[in-house]
RNA sequence: GGGGCCGUCGUCUAGCUUGGUUAUGAUGCCAGCCUGGGGUGCUGGAGGUCGCCGGUUCAAAUCCGGCCGGCCCCA
């Protein structure tokens, strides 16, 4: 009855809006009570765990082990890498007293663990036995972000995995920076069926602190670009300052090679901007907490038995196949609400078993990409759902790839590339290096470089703002 | 960084302009019945520091100030 329940905007109408109502109404996060934090609620969580334990094999697999740092960082220890510092220093938070006390030295709230890592880096590493160190530590990260807050994208507080690498030569960290940014690839690519626009950031948009920035792009169906992940090559950036030091093969001192790398729960941001529509989220069945959901329909208390019995079986039936089934038993509400419900909350397909299923043997089966029904012999139901996962996974990677496609335009002038700009695109557009130029149109169009794509080099073209020779094709666009 | 809007049971909301006894309605929630293939129907019940702090006043949800929180638009 009461619309209020359900998504009242249109996605195409008012994105913003429509973005905040499915966080909320999809049970994913909610408010803390500290302005600029969320809560994530169970709905929500799942989905990071899913994304955490796809990462996370992958990452054990090339040799990665997990560790925990503290969360607090003495401002010494922060501000011991000038650059770094400077570039954090506006967002970061300072406790400034235990109880009544004040503290002899300010403690940083981790916006990053860098230079935590590094203080204790410099004392395990020793030898060149002790390389390649390959550390992973799943924490948060808070960087004040108070301005407007937005689940999953602009909060204080956000969840991430960030690695910490030493090697013992500049080719094995830059080989490490690159293996990172295709393992990120293929989760995002594969799990959350969002394709990627991978490449460099620009000198102005990298780490600070870094030598250089390796980066992952999406595009959002509002034209705006968001960065799903960053692979840094730190050079010996922070090695020297925190004395990362090893003797080599040869006995002689070296200092180390470093990496640092993170995805942060943005990624769920991704997702529901990707893939959600007017009725709510679309979970890719792959990182899905439920993948189906059976809905029992019954008329009389009989029924009731024989067709959630049925479900049961359906339910192990494709538990034995590894499928995340839920049977919503709940009597209090009706089919049609509980089929609204699991449609808001995203779960990719659902299984209607009623009394004219049963006397026929069959389901009703309901895509929640493309809302078709079909009916499906209850023999068949475990091979058939299985294949309709994958099917949901690839149809919404390929529409996710369409729309990357629509999006993305190739412009050589610059009223042509405003007049793109504000059609909500992505402009793919020669830049001849200088970063006055990308200064430029930041201050004039509000976007900037969002990538420079691998093998992007192009000195034919003329740069689409100063018309000297260009260096680089590089994609443009308004950013979250 | 700039501009605008908003805050009343879980949710949406009336009341605020023009201060006045017990804060309106719906939805959701609980109990019981009835129902059930796309947001069921009936009966009864519980649920509120009107975001917070202060000021004006005999009297504040209502007027004033500060703060907290949220939303939208622009850069």
């Amino acid at each position: 009855m009461s619309k209020e329940v359900g998504i009242t905007v249109s996605k195409n109408e008012n994105f913003s809006e429509w973005y905040t109502q499915v966080v909320l109404k999809a049970e994913l996060a909610d408010y803390a009570p500290v302005k600029g934090l969320i809560v994530l609620r169970p709905h929500g969580y799942a989905i990071w765990e899913a994304i955490k334990s796809s990462l996370d094999e992958k990452l054990k697999k090339s040799g990665h082990e997990n560790g925990f740092m503290p969360i607090l960082i003495p401002e010494s220890l922060l501000s011991k890498e000038k650059t770094h510092f400077k570039g954090f220093n506006p967002e970061v938070f300072w406790v400034t007293h235990s109880g009544e006390n004040e503290l002899g030295e300010r403690l940083a709230l981790r916006p990053t663990s860098e230079t935590l890592v590094n203080s204790l880096y410099s004392k395990w590493i020793k030898s060149w036995r002790d390389l390649p160190l390959k550390i992973n530590f799943w924490n948060s990260a808070l960087r004040a972000e108070i301005k407007a807050t937005k689940p999953f994208l602009r909060t204080s507080e956000y969840l991430w995995q960030e690695g910490h690498t030493v090697h013992s030569t500049e080719e094995e960290a830059e080989q490490e920076v690159m293996d990172i940014l295709e393992i990120y690839k293929k989760t995002i690519e594969e799990e959350l069926a969002i394709p990627l626009i991978t490449g460099k950031k620009s000198e102005n948009e990298k780490f600070v602190g870094a030598v250089y920035t390796n980066t992952m792009e999406a595009i959002m169906p509002d034209g705006k670009g968001l960065q799903m992940g960053t692979s840094h090559f730190l050079g010996q950036n922070f090695a020297k300052p925190f004395e990362v030091k090893f003797l080599d093969k040869n006995n002689v001192e070296n200092y180390g090679w470093q990496t640092s790398w993170g995805v942060s729960w943005r990624l769920i941001g991704a997702m529901i901007m990707v893939h959600g529509d007017d009725r709510g989220l679309v979970m890719p069945p792959k990182v899905a907490s439920i993948q189906v959901v059976i809905v029992p329909i019954y008329y009389s208390g009989d029924d009731r038995k024989d067709i959630i019995a049925k479900a049961d079986e359906a339910q192990k039936r494709l538990q034995e196949k590894k499928i995340r089934v839920r049977v919503d038993k709940r009597d209090e509400l009706t089919p049609g609400f509980k089929f609204n419900e699991w449609e808001m909350k995203g779960i990719p397909l659902r299984i209607e078993i009623g009394p004219k299923d049963l006397a026929k043997n069959k389901v009703v089966l309901v895509r929640r990409d493309t809302q078709k029904k079909t009916d499906l012999q209850f023999d068949k139901i475990d091979t058939v759902v299985a294949s309709t996962l994958d099917e949901i996974q690839k149809n919404l990677f390929d529409n996710a790839k369409k729309i990357l496609k629509e999006k993305t335009t190739e412009v050589d002038d610059y009223e042509d590339f405003k007049t793109q700009l504000e059609k909500g695109m992505f402009l793919k557009a020669p830049w001849c290096g200088n970063q006055k130029c990308e200064e430029k149109i930041k201050n004039e169009t509000g976007a900037d470089i969002r990538v420079i794509p691998f093998n992007s080099e192009n000195t034919e073209s003329k740069c689409v703002i100063c018309k000297s020779s260009s260096e680089v094709i590089v994609i443009f666009g308004r950013g979250y």
